[in-house]
DNA sequence: ATACTGTATATTGTATACAATCAAGAGAAA
DNA sequence: TTTCTCTTGATTGTATACAATATACAGTAT
């Protein structure tokens, strides 16, 4: 048995995984009672692990009629892709700075080996890849609370499904986004940290992109 | 008696207007069983409202130590001056065609009610206008999670002092402030979205300023 | 006087009990 | 059959009780 910290912070990582993993989805309903059962612990560190939910975003509260997840549609995902773009540029030239021969040597690596996954038609792990490429710079951006924004923005487009794109099409898209991920590595090895920021939010994260089409 | 919705939420409020007008303070820690005492509640709403104030960026939590207001440092002063031009530039951009004539009109009249407490030397009705100013377009962007998180990072100006500066700078500080946003509704009347969310951006929030020097 | 240790008190974390509201279904009236 | 109402059960909101940990302080040893 892991030693959690409190039952609270047990009983949310539980549930923030069932929907990261999209196990819990859409608009279910999550009932107190059932996560009691589930997790063998009483309704007040789940009622808590609940609200820090609904607060950080994962679920939706109805008054006197519970808790549900958060759906993801067409109007969050637009709020999303207009905000997504200002913040990892910002990040980035925060990054840029900061990085050290290691660091760009990784990117560049990361970079190639997306290339790899294209070639191979891996695309689950150009996915993997690909959160990894943004994460590492925005990680050593030196703001916590910009990188706590990242990442919740992100969690929505880690359940996102290529299923409804031809697989062609896919190649085709994913070789564009890293043909971007090239130039971005470019400017981190030139230390364009000003060009870089215009880059990552203007071009790559393009407010006219559909969010399946960036990144 | 208020009608709230919940105690949670009253608690909530309670605690996070004593912490914007700056009544709760620092580190100060806050005692679970003292707020129930106040309010007249059981620990149960008091201890769920903490939790959510805690999420939401008000109150830090130590596990088994409590709950304490979040203190404004020198560092989370830096990470939200770093954050908030991006997204301010941005609610701008989405604001800008989604105004009418009316809306224009509001602007400007600002703009001149702020020139008007500069002036008189009313610094406490320009900040107040100011934050009015920044306000209406914000909330025009069309984007409720944009709106949500300029929100929370202006709460980290409503308190700033201008104490330990003297009357005659403080002075020119804000009528530099002003001829920003004069540039500011220009943009907005010449319908450039795009110039309007670099001049927010890259001017007005200029990274270079110190937080009590912009806005 | 200072540092350490043990105990008492206070505070946080969790479980349970109670109250208020909601949802579903049975039965009656149209 | 449809709709309304009433009742019953389930679920949420709140209070209280208990358990675990931390804090404060007195007493002792160095």
């Amino acid at each position: 048995m892991d030693q959690y910290r409190s039952l609270k912070d047990h009983v949310y990582d539980h549930i923030a995984q069932a929907i990261d993993s999209g196990r819990l989805s859409g608009d279910d309903k999550l009932s107190e009672q059932q996560i009691c059962d589930a997790l063998n612990v009483s309704r007040t560190p789940v009622r808590e692990a609940l609200i820090q939910l609904a607060s950080d975003g994962y679920l939706e509260n109805l008054p006197r009629k519970g808790f549900h997840v958060k759906a993801m549609n067409e109007e969050s995902a637009r709020e999303i892709v207009e905000i997504i773009g200002p913040l990892d540029g910002r990040a980035a030239l925060l990054a840029c700075p900061r990085m050290d021969e290691d660091d760009r040597a990784q990117l560049q690596f990361l970079h190639e080996s997306m290339q790899l996954a294209i070639a191979k038609g891996m695309l689950k792990k150009y996915d993997d890849l690909q959160h990894e490429f943004h994460d590492y710079y925005v990680q050593r951006c030196g703001n916590e609370k910009l990188i706590g924004y990242v990442r919740q923005l992100n969690r929505y487009f880690m359940k996102r499904e290529y299923a409804h794109v031809d697989h062609d099409k896919q190649i085709t898209l994913l070789q564009q986004a890293n043909d971007e991920h090239a130039e971005i590595v470019r400017l981190f090895l030139a230390g364009d940290a000003t060009g870089l920021q215009r880059y990552v939010r203007d071009v790559h994260w393009s407010i006219d992109n559909a969010p399946f089409l960036v990144w």
